[in-house]
Order: structure tokens, then C-alpha cells, then sequence
DNA sequence: GTGATTGCAAAGCGTTTGCACCGTA
DNA sequence: TACGGTGCAAACGCTTTGCAATCAC
């Protein structure tokens, strides 16, 4: 388990449009706005997150192109659904190769850690129930240590 | 990792039964059909899936009432949400204490592993990372050996 | 008998589709 | 200029809610 180094944000974005560029997409404002939003942000956010988010650099936004970037951002796999306790509508940032998350249940900040160490085990527990293991899934939830600072301060009235 | 030993599937269904009983509900001949499905089957279902079955023991079922069925068999924790590639709108009997999931991409067969030896190194990399661990999901997909079997087939014609 | 439970129909909500207009390359 | 991309409105599918009839206890 190792930490792993991230861009700059603002680089991030940059990579982001020219490798939709690349794949032969048309760089426009609205794609621009959630490209932005999404490349920079270390929260999940649900599409009507990221469309609200997005509108404050291009207010004519539409839902609709906000469902439609994100599905475009998927299939590049610079983004990723997250599947948390109360559904599976969220999206963040993908990480850099096979990664995990680690998702704070309060605030919804979500950082990478590797544990590749864990697929010869996995490996060997399929074989031992007769499967042939394709993919395996680990993910903490947690308090960030922002959010266990919150909750420690008085109620205010 | 150990193999956990399964109940015998209506003593299953009788457990469960006496277990709505003595929260409070009422048994009726939908909600135990439901509840014979659920407890009966090892694979992923969603409520269509769920209904479709129960159906067959009780024909005046409607889909509204596999959903309030299924709510109250999560609430007493007989039942959980399966998150999967394509969404988290399944449900299976839940596992024995605290356990991880090993389903089959293909037919959706799932079977329950315990990987509580995890759960330091979980805690350790929430420490160095300032989280409070609260939980963690570990799940593994895969094809099962018969699905393994059924695609080695010659195909029909 | 009484109150929980049911099924139907309607409402609700997130997501997708059809289409005419717009803007990038 | 050509055609990919956009926003709107409508359609869609899954899930929840309102309600009168029904059934377990």
C-alpha cells in the first residue's frame, strides 16, 4: 500500500481535453465546464453535482450534456462510478492504474491507495471455490480528519 | 478465509419467518413467498426477479409489495444490496457476521467468504492516511465453474 | 373487530431519447 | 461548410405513495 503521487489540477484538466480531443471529440464550453469540475475535484459528485458545479464556468449548461460528458469521460476511463451505501450515482476522478478508494461517509472526499498485494490471495481463494477470479472490488469508508475535527466542535447556535 | 457451513435452506425460510414474526409483522401468504425466495436462493435478485419468482407460490402478488418486503428484510439485516458493474439494484440473503462477497459474473451465483484478517491492515492505512475506518467492502467477481464448463460447450446450432 | 397489509393506479424522480438549432474544426 | 454537440421537452423505467378493500391476529 503506497501513496500515489497526483498532477497538478490544472494540468489534470488540460490532459483531460486533449485526450478527448485526441479521441476525436470536439472541445466545447459545456464539456470544458465539466471537464474542469470533475478533473479537479477529490469529491464523488452525482451528475446533478457536477451539472450545478459546472454551470458557474457556463451558466447555458444543460443536464443533459453533463449525462452525456460523463458517459464520454467513463468510456476514457478518466472518470469511474463509485458505489457507496446509498447508491451508485456518483462519479469521481479515476485513479492510476488497479487502485482503491478510500471515501469519507461524511463529506464524500475520496483519495487512492494501491494493495495489489491482495490479487495472488484473491487468486487463491477462487481457485479454492472453483472460480476463475476477473476483477475484485475493495473499498474503505471512513472519517477524513477534517471531518472528525467538525464533528468535535461545539454546536452552534 | 474459511468456508462458511449454510443452513439448510426451509429451515432457512422458517428462521426468517419467525424472525418478521417477532419483530412485529404479520405473516401473509405474499411475504412468505417473498421471504421463501430470498432465503432459498444463492443468487443476486432484483425486485422484477424477485417478483417473477414469488409469483409462483402466491399469484396475486404485487411488484409494491416486493419492495416493502425486501425494505423490511434489510432492516432486519436477512437481506442486502449487491453492488455490481452494471448497479446495485439486486439483493441476496446476507452473510453470517461480517463476510465479503465472491460472485459469479456470469449466472450471478454468489457465495460468502470471511477476510476478517484484513481488517488491521485496513485500520493501518486508515491511520496513516488520518480516517477513521468504519467499514470496509471487499468484493470478488468472477466466473463460477459451472459458467466455466457451460462456455467450453460447443455452441448450438 | 381492528389495525396492519395488500394491490391498484397515480405520482415521483433520475435518466435517456428525439429533434431543431448552434458552434467547432 | 459540414456535422458533431447542445438544450429543451417529452418519453421512459424503476421506485414510492395514496387509498380503499382485505386479511391476520
Amino acid at each position: 500500500m503506497e501513496v500515489i503521487t497526483e498532477q497538478e489540477d490544472d494540468t489534470k484538466t488540460t490532459l483531460w481535453l486533449d485526450k478527448l480531443e485526441a479521441s476525436g471529440y470536439r472541445l466545447t464550453a459545456p464539456r470544458r465546464a465539466v471537464v474542469r469540475v470533475m478533473a479537479q475535484s477529490h469529491f464523488t459528485l452525482d451528475p446533478t453535482q457536477v451539472f450545478l458545479e459546472s454551470r458557474h464556468s457556463c451558466s447555458s449548461l444543460g443536464l443533459v450534456t453533463v449525462y452525456r460528458t460523463l458517459e464520454k469521460l467513463e468510456e476514457l476511463r478518466l472518470v469511474q462510478r463509485v458505489h457507496q451505501q446509498d447508491g451508485c450515482h456518483s462519479y469521481v476522478a479515476a485513479g492510476i492504474g488497479h487502485q482503491h478508494l478510500l471515501i469519507c461517509s461524511s463529506c464524500n472526499k475520496t483519495e487512492y491507495f494501491s494493495g495489489d498485494d491482495l490479487a495472488p490471495l484473491m487468486e487463491a481463494l477462487g481457485a479454492e471455490r472453483g472460480y476463475e477470479i476477473k476483477e475484485h472490488w475493495l473499498q474503505l469508508f471512513g472519517i477524513c480528519s477534517q471531518c472528525q475535527k467538525k464533528n468535535q466542535a461545539p454546536i452552534q447556535i
